[in-house]
DNA sequence: ATGTAGTTTATAATGATTCTAAATAAAGTG
DNA sequence: CACTTTATTTAGAATCATTATAAACTACAT
């Protein structure tokens, strides 16, 4: 199993709950966004076992360590995350409270020109609010 | 008062506690990032007399929605809010959990070449986050 | 097989935010 | 000014996402 290999070469150990919680989120063409709630339902659907939510969290954040999930930066009650781990930005769509995806090239170079001693650039994100 | 005015014009009658927030948020040249816990500590500070939370939460969002405090879409368990409404954007060091304004000269112009039908931008706004 | 260190789990705890309903205060009316 | 109406404040309860706890379980090395 691929997943095996993935999760051992991150020191993690593949369980049988993390390899079920790869599948949900990575046996897909389409990379896309969740919530931990969101992640459960989609969990218990496909695999039709029920994973602690504990679990679920751990896992979203070992993930998010070993850089296989991103979190979003949005205003929101609940931490919405994207399987899309690539340099990219977003629309949130107020109305929907959706996230839609935008690629580097809808956007173009983005030059920070400012620095601040001692600190280096972990990530740059751009949130594109969209109203009706 | 100056900030009676203000709250009139907006169809916010002007309170106690109103007025003495105003206070805190904007008798002052700088602009602040602030929690509402933080706010709540400045008040107690500022005028020795307690605002109920509830009535800090009230407040905040009423401004918010009247354009006077913006919130900065960070992933953090508390919200943040800013004093400064203008267009620009933020660095967020990742180790001290402070937020820095980043001018939008220090960014260079944002072009968000895609459209989505239907839907107007309202708002666009970079998240830099740092790391030591 | 056996030990140990890492994981999972149900449940409890935490903590920010929102809700509730009663008390209070501002504005409007005669 | 009285008096009514409507908005606001308030303490405390409720909610809800997330994190902590500690016991049971499991992968893996020896």
């Amino acid at each position: 199993m691929k997943y095996r290999e993935k999760l051992r070469n991150s020191g993690l150990r593949p369980t049988k709950q993390r390899i079920q919680i790869c599948e949900v989120l990575f046996d897909t063409d389409k990379t896309f966004h969740f919530t931990i709630n969101e992640l459960e339902q989609k969990i218990k659907k496909k695999t039709n076992t029920k994973i602690s939510l504990a679990t679920v969290y751990n896992t979203v954040h070992a993930f998010e360590k070993k850089g296989y999930l991103k979190q979003i930066p949005i205003n929101s009650n609940q931490t919405y995350f994207d399987t899309n781990v690539s340099d990219h930005h977003h629309f949130y769509d107020l109305k929907e409270e959706k996230l839609i995806d935008l690629e580097n090239a809808d956007v173009g170079p983005i030059n920070i020109k400012r620095k601040i001693d001692g600190k280096k650039i972990k990530s740059v994100e751009i949130l594109v609010r969209l109203e009706s």
